[in-house]
DNA sequence: ACAAGTAGTATCTTTTAGCATACTACTAAA
DNA sequence: TTTAGTAGTATGCTAAAAGATACTACTTGT
């Protein structure tokens, strides 16, 4: 790692890592890109999510700017993506090719 | 999650979060893309990791076809990356230019 | 008035990843 | 023959992530 550029992008790497990697968050987003959604409806969703961990998470990726949270008005909490956070559809659509090739591969 | 497409397309995400994801694996595929290198040779590569994690780490890539050991009659032992490894790079590239963007829009 | 649903918070425990450090057994050069 | 490099293994620690479970405060329908 000597190499600057590698350096680089390998903290690219990691920052997406972060983002889509760990236990739910991409369950998450992936439940996002159906539609938008109450708390308890991803909840619900997720099934065997925690609250605690939920929150955690929908606080992480409305940092990220890839979903926001919206109090409409009438009581009604929204989370949804954001344009940034949709922008994630084709490269998860991409990793899940990927994906699929290495399944056969391990398993054939 | 009740649709069943989606939940194939997590799990597949969830394998290649796996394999890249994690503090040093996404590392130690990146300094393999150079060239091959000895078990030494990496781990001054990676600065800081712990042998006993570079070993874990290089096993565990080894099981999923993506690095393999060769261990060269002449008592040196080599890794390097698989066809199969090398069929990353293209997904990784992919998953960097993300990442660029995103830091922008995160920074900016 | 009451039950059920909303969006969370609080606390405690378990699991896991990775770090620090030291050690082994083999080889090859000086 | 000592020294340095090879490829690891062993043991114990710490910190973060996630799970289990219970609770709060507010709202809405019956």
């Amino acid at each position: 790692m000597k190499n600057k550029l590698k350096q680089m992008q390998n903290r690219d790497v990691q920052d997406v890592i972060d983002i889509i990697g760990g236990r739910w968050r991409g369950a998450i987003l992936a439940s996002l890109c159906d539609k938008e959604k109450r708390f308890n409806e991803l909840k619900r969703d997720l099934e065997s999510i925690t609250p605690k961990t939920l929150i955690k998470d929908l606080k992480f990726l409305e940092m990220n700017k890839l979903v926001s949270r919206e109090d409409e008005t009438e009581s009604a909490v929204v989370y949804s993506l954001t344009k940034h956070g949709k922008s994630l559809e084709p490269l998860i659509g991409q990793i899940v090719i990927w994906g699929q090739k290495h399944r056969k591969i391990i398993l054939g």
